[in-house]
DNA sequence: TAGTGGTCTAGACCACTGG
DNA sequence: CAGTGGTCTAGACCACTAA
């Protein structure tokens, strides 16, 4: 079949799945055709018809089971927009060279609300790591709690960390992944310990950001409280809709 | 060729080319051997080369051009992390029922630094909307000022504007896609007049989320300014690591 | 014009699922 | 067991690039 068209033939053929799919002629929870049956339908190859259905598959439209079938999970999503990011470390927006310093480490008990916040099992004794993070001279950005799994308080840590994010000290040492990262924003007024060591004032609007560092089963190996006051941080994010598969 | 082992053939073949990659056989900036040359060294059909080469294109490290060949862009991304995001609605975490309400409306020659913030050209006149929204019967959880481009002035708006982003009515009426959406994050203690109408004290903490929408032509299509006191709402986002080519 | 990657065909064998 | 999607081969023509 010779190509006269603009478009390739499986992005074509992927539309016009997506618009019977859309149509209902295809409902949510259905199998769609096997690849043969379309093959026959459409006059392609497997090839044509199997590059149509990926684009499908990429935009969470259907899922793929050997065995039985391609089966329709929903309507075509509105867009999927991604976040412009290519590390964890574009989470840590820091744009002056900042360093971290500890101030105060200890190995602690978690249970209680504490334990449930960090994502411990209750008992567990974990290390706890309070530090600053300055720009050089000036007063400090932020305030962090930190708190390491009990597999990682053997981790090797000097009182200056520099700019290297923890977890990936964690992944260093330990060969630890961190698979997923949630991270928490909220906004709160700087309770006196904290404000004292940020030299603001107390109960001044502050900048939270609680994340939680998982590994691949789902574990938390790291949890950090920062707090930042309002007028030294703000948090940015780019979110650009997805041009994957070019429908 | 059959296939004995666990991981298909492309993967192997993805697995060798990073890793060549990253010892430095192909440096930075050159290009790769072509299809049919790495079809030779390995004894695979193009197939399996071009499937190998495409996880190379989706991690980053290579770009493709036809008539040209598979140049080298970088060494391996050290994670594609996403943020798990189904689209822009997403955006908006409110988790009840919530709706918006708008109180005031006015058009208003943008100009001096508040054009800038917008994203304006200095002198246009926008449309300026102010609203709040509730949960059923409760204080607001938010304020919001929101600019809309001269084009979509004319936009059809009920004062009650229920759950449905502005964005997406600006989609259907005007046909205008958002290709992009930058967002702000900071702490910030609520101004007197926000304060009154949000029923909170001036001076308070609060989070403050401030979103640009952009077309595909980068022009600031929309701009929404939302003031939440702290105690009532909170941002949270998930990032996974992109499980994409299953390296 | 020769060579690149992009698209496409017509086959094949495999692991896995379900009856 | 028959049928599904996953992998793979060996061809082919095309649009595009660079010399």
């Amino acid at each position: 079949m010779p190509q006269l068209r603009q478009q390739p033939r499986y992005l074509q053929l992927a539309q016009t799945l997506i618009n019977e799919i859309e149509d209902g002629r295809y409902p949510i929870g259905t199998l769609l055709p096997t690849e043969f049956e379309l093959c026959d339908q459409f006059g392609a190859s497997r090839f044509t018809v199997r590059e149509a259905i990926k684009r499908l598959v990429q935009s969470g439209m259907v899922s793929r089971q050997a065995g039985v079938g391609t089966r329709v999970l929903g309507l075509s999503r509105p867009a999927a927009y991604r976040q412009v990011m290519e590390g964890l470390s574009d989470l840590q927006q820091y744009t002056n060279e900042t360093s971290l310093t500890i101030i105060a480490r200890e190995t602690i008990a978690l249970d209680g609300p504490l334990s449930e916040q960090v994502g411990a099992t209750s008992g567990q004794t974990w290390l706890h790591l309070m530090a600053l993070r300055r720009a050089a001279g000036t007063s400090p950005i932020s305030f962090s709690d930190i708190y390491l799994h009990p597999a990682f308080r053997s981790l090797k840590l000097d009182d200056d960390v520099g700019d290297v994010p923890i977890f990936s000290r964690i992944e260093e040492q330990f060969g630890e992944r961190v698979a997923e990262v949630r991270q928490h924003i909220e906004a709160v007024a700087i309770p006196a310990p904290i404000a004292r060591l940020l030299e603001t004032k107390t109960g001044a609007p502050g900048l939270r950001l609680t994340r939680q560092y998982l590994n691949a089963r789902g574990e938390v190996v790291e949890m950090a409280i920062n707090t930042h006051p309002a007028d030294r941080y703000s948090y940015s994010q780019t979110f650009r809709r997805d041009p994957v598969s070019g429908l």
